[in-house]
DNA sequence: CAGCATCCACCTTGATACTG
DNA sequence: CAGTATCAAGGTGGATGCTG
């Protein structure tokens, strides 16, 4: 589906990561693919980070995201919960109490995220300026 | 910006994950938000994967990533080579041939992607169930 | 408090045609 | 080969009003 194996097929040990044992190069483009239409929304992210902390109530949650619209961080939770990221807890008191939390493969993921963002900050500064001599010539 | 201080400030080391020394979780929310905006959208974590294994030229790449359009291929390649993500070598022949190659920063990019696909492919089975589950529950 | 329903603007992507 | 330009369509997210 997603590459053609015959402009990939040669040298395809050459990477010298760690891990990635194995799997192809296009299953692992999928997978990855996978979690980002998941995640790679404007808001998941941030909720996800939010729910790290600690559990965190509806209105709660909202205050947290600063920005994020009811319409949004409904759909983003129910998203996230059909995925077993995030859990629902309703708790049948008047006014109604919703708690929602990381789940473990929810944290995990929480996880993942950080070494993502490790690499933006390893890498901050040499992409700033990467960008700035980009856009340096463009504009010429 | 994007956390309010407020709902977050308690228990700020509950994180049980290896790593993440410094930075508030506001940081790492904005960096992680930086970078899924730069490799979330529909074709970078391709293009970045195809050349993983090994520099391609344009139309190498077109084939390799299949179904992208000449159109969305070169703005990916444009927006990864701002951020020094990828490189782009013009050999002045007739007819002109550009090879495009992951940079060092690409390549560490591409082991954080292999990150996530660990991720995905540790717990592909419990979001699937998860999901089969949701989706049965809200069918009723 | 914790949502759902509706309508709408914009942005991203795709299709297509053309160029050095 | 390696692009650029233009136009059209669809999806994403925002604003608003209403409910149990």
């Amino acid at each position: 589906m997603i590459i053609d194996s015959d402009a990939v097929r040669q040298q395809e040990g050459s990477s010298k990561c760690a891990g990635s044992p194995e799997g192809t190069a296009q299953d692992r483009t999928a997978l990855v693919r996978g979690i980002l239409s998941r995640i790679g929304d404007k808001w998941s992210v941030m909720v996800i980070c939010s729910l790290g902390v600690r559990p965190l109530r509806f209105n709660e949650l909202r205050r947290a995201v600063s920005g994020i619209t009811q319409r949004m961080l409904t759909s983003t939770l129910r998203a996230l919960e059909r995925d077993g990221i995030v859990s629902r807890t309703v708790h049948p008191t008047t006014p109604p109490a919703v708690e929602y939390a990381l789940t473990d493969v929810g944290h995990d993921l929480q996880c993942v995220l950080y070494s993502l963002a490790t690499w933006a900050d390893d890498h901050a500064d040499t992409i700033h300026t990467a960008r700035a001599r980009y856009d340096e010539r463009t504009r010429a």
